[in-house]
DNA sequence: GCTGAGGTACGATGCAAGTCGTACCTCAGG
DNA sequence: CCTGAGGTACGACTTGCATCGTACCTCAGC
C-alpha cells in the first residue's frame, strides 16, 4: 500500500495551519521540530492521550498536510519531520514550533 | 464597551493557530502582514465574502487571538495588526504570512 | 501457523465552528 | 432629529472535526 505525500511544491499553508490548529498535532510537529537529529519515530512514542483509531486520524492528518512522511513496515511504522521540505516552503515555521515546545516543558517543569 | 485583548505575555501559538487556520482569518491577516506601513483599516476593507455578521465574528476571533487590535468610533471602526507583539513572541509568523500573501498574488495575475 | 502488537477501514456520535436572520446600537451628516 | 452606513447581540442551523467501537490487516517471533 503506498502512502501519498504531497511534494514539496505542493505544500499548502491552509492545510498546514489547519492541522497545527489541533493541540495533539501541534504537539507532535513540536516535539519532532525541537529535535534536530530527526530520529524516525513510532506514533505510539508520543503518548497522545487518546485511542489507537483516534492516533491513526491525526497522524493521517499530518500526512496529508505534507509535514510528516511515513513509512510502512508492516506491523510497525515509523515517521519523519519532513524537515527539508518545510524550511525551503515556509522558512521559520519550524523553529516558532520548536521555541514553542521548549517553553512549554520549561513551565511544566516550573510548576509541577 | 470596552474591548478585551490579551496582554502580549498571553499570546497563545494555540489560538493564534486557531485563528490562522480559517482562509478568511488568514487572508486579512496576511494582507495586514504584507503591507510593513501598518495602516489602521476598516473591516470590509478586506472584501470578504461573507455577511456583516460573519465578519464581525471572524474580527472577533481574531481579536481574541491577540492578533490585532480594534479601536471603536461608533459608526466607524478601525483595525490594526498588533505587529510588535506578535514579532516579539513569535518572530518569522507575520513573514510566512506576506510571503504566502505576495505568493497568492503572483498566482492570481499569472491566471486571471 | 497461531498469537499478539501495531496499524487501518468504516461507520456512528457528540461537539465546536462557520454561517446567516432578525433586531438593535452608535455616530456622522444632512 | 432623522437617516443610513458600519457594527454588535442573540439565536438557529449546518457542516466539519475529533473521538471511539467494531472489525480487519500485516508482519515478527515463537
Amino acid at each position: 500500500m503506498e502512502t501519498t505525500h504531497p511534494a514539496t511544491a505542493d505544500l499548502d499553508l491552509g492545510s498546514i495551519l489547519q492541522a497545527l490548529a489541533d493541540p495533539h498535532r501541534r504537539r507532535v510537529i513540536a516535539e519532532l521540530a525541537a529535535d534536530r537529529s530527526d530520529p524516525e519515530r513510532t506514533c505510539h512514542s508520543f503518548g497522545l492521550p487518546v485511542s489507537k483509531q483516534t492516533s491513526t486520524y491525526h497522524f493521517k492528518t499530518l500526512r496529508a498536510s505534507g509535514l510528516i512522511r511515513d513509512f510502512n513496515y508492516g506491523n510497525r511504522k515509523g515517521i519523519r519531520l519532513r524537515r527539508a521540505d518545510i524550511d525551503a516552503r515556509f522558512p521559520g515555521l519550524l523553529d516558532l514550533l520548536a521555541a514553542e515546545h521548549s517553553r512549554t516543558r520549561q513551565r511544566a517543569e516550573t510548576t509541577p
